[in-house]
DNA sequence: CCTCACTTGTTGTAACTGCAACATTGGGAG
DNA sequence: CTCCCAATGTTGCAGTTACAACAAGTGAGG
């Protein structure tokens, strides 16, 4: 647990408590690491929404299975972020998205029941938990909105240059590396996959975009 | 005020919440009610992200407007309900969002900063306040992940009957009036007007769908 | 070096959409 | 009742997409 405090004192969960009052926050609430392997499914589907998960090494993809089969993936989360917090915070029946393991690392995963709930030993940084956890809520919030306005453009084209654009005005540089492999960030535009490969081979030609594997270079903004 | 004192009592922003308290409280925060009347403007894009807005009476409808002048409608917000909550909670920069009353009405705006500083008289029920507002927020976060599901769909058939199933289930009846008129239903799935009356037409003919005005019938489930 | 599995790119086609322009409808004001 | 206007439906068309099937590229392991 000791080599991830530093990731977990980073958090934004954790924003404002000291390190130290921090590692017995975590044994408070039985809070225990678990290794993931890429590909593990770290959350399933269909599970009762009781733990919310923080990312310590590696990423996690989240993704939501339609009936059809279709493949939605509405993210990836990286060291200190959270994921399935919504669900756990509504207390959610079952879980709809998947959380499987982008790459080998580690996940904690935490009772949003104890998280919530007063706890006598902890109850001095208790507040500043939960006021942490409303503004994580509120940002995933923005980042649901900001993906709804992708999903908006009405062709692969423009929801690709939206989703790039985004990437870059964060990264602050015209060059950004997708977290995605082609399938995924077309599930990720909730496009064919193919119909995205001829968009990125036009864009290319057309001198917009420059790619090479996963690292997207945009030559005008 | 008095007159909203029950509206707002059965807002999930104030349950557990006493109603001669919820009085108290609504002073301490100089809240004051709004009267709206359809069309008017309740936040526009731009503003600072302070307040947030309660629902009274009538409706409001959130939409986003995108640089190329296309129109997003968020969703539709009825009375008790909240808005425009995630961007005060982020505290954001700029509002990317405009607010329009939908029908004659009233609303609240609440300072958020007022909403999670801690008030020497209303202490009481401030914890309360912040944990029934996270609730409030992760809720919101699932309607948007259930919005991404909706415009997961890759025609406009699809995108219609995910959102009418969507409110026939939540109605718990295969009749629902939907709240927008074509254009803003249209631009709540993201698509063209003409496309999407042209695709209720011939679910229509299919004997898929019986519309008469707002009002749509699912004849299978 | 080769194989094999997996990822990515390519292409043809039918179907769907956005767009623009126009027809129709329905309800309110006078 | 009639007029008027906004909302809704209709239609032709060019452009885009989903889908399927296949080709090319890539990397790990033997």
């Amino acid at each position: 647990m000791t080599e991830y405090l530093e990731i977990l004192h980073r958090s934004p969960l954790f924003r404002g408590i000291e390190a130290k009052e921090l590692s017995a926050l975590l044994d408070c609430m039985g809070a225990r690491p678990r290794r993931i392997k890429k590909g593990d499914t770290v959350l399933a589907a269909g599970e009762r929404a009781t733990h919310l998960g923080i990312v310590l090494a590696g990423r996690v993809q989240v993704s939501r299975l339609k009936a059809d089969g279709q493949r939605i993936v509405m993210g990836e989360i990286r060291p200190g972020q959270l994921f399935a917090e919504s669900f756990a915070c509504a207390q959610a029946e079952a879980l709809p998205v998947t959380a499987i393991a982008g790459a080998d690392g580690a996940v904690l995963l935490l009772d949003s029941g104890r998280l919530s709930a007063p706890c006598s030993a902890a109850c001095a940084f208790h507040g500043r938990l939960i006021s942490n956890l409303l503004s994580v809520l509120a940002h995933k919030n923005l980042a649901l909105a900001g993906k709804v306005e992708i999903l908006s453009g009405r062709t692969i084209r423009e929801r690709l240059l939206a989703y790039l654009e985004d990437l870059c005005l964060k990264a602050g540089k015209n060059t950004v590396t997708v977290p995605f492999d082609r399938q995924a960030l077309a599930d990720y535009l909730c496009v064919d996959r193919s119909a995205l490969s001829r968009a990125i081979g036009q864009l290319r030609e057309e001198g917009v975009l420059e790619v090479d594997r996963g690292k997207f270079t945009l030559k005008q903004l």
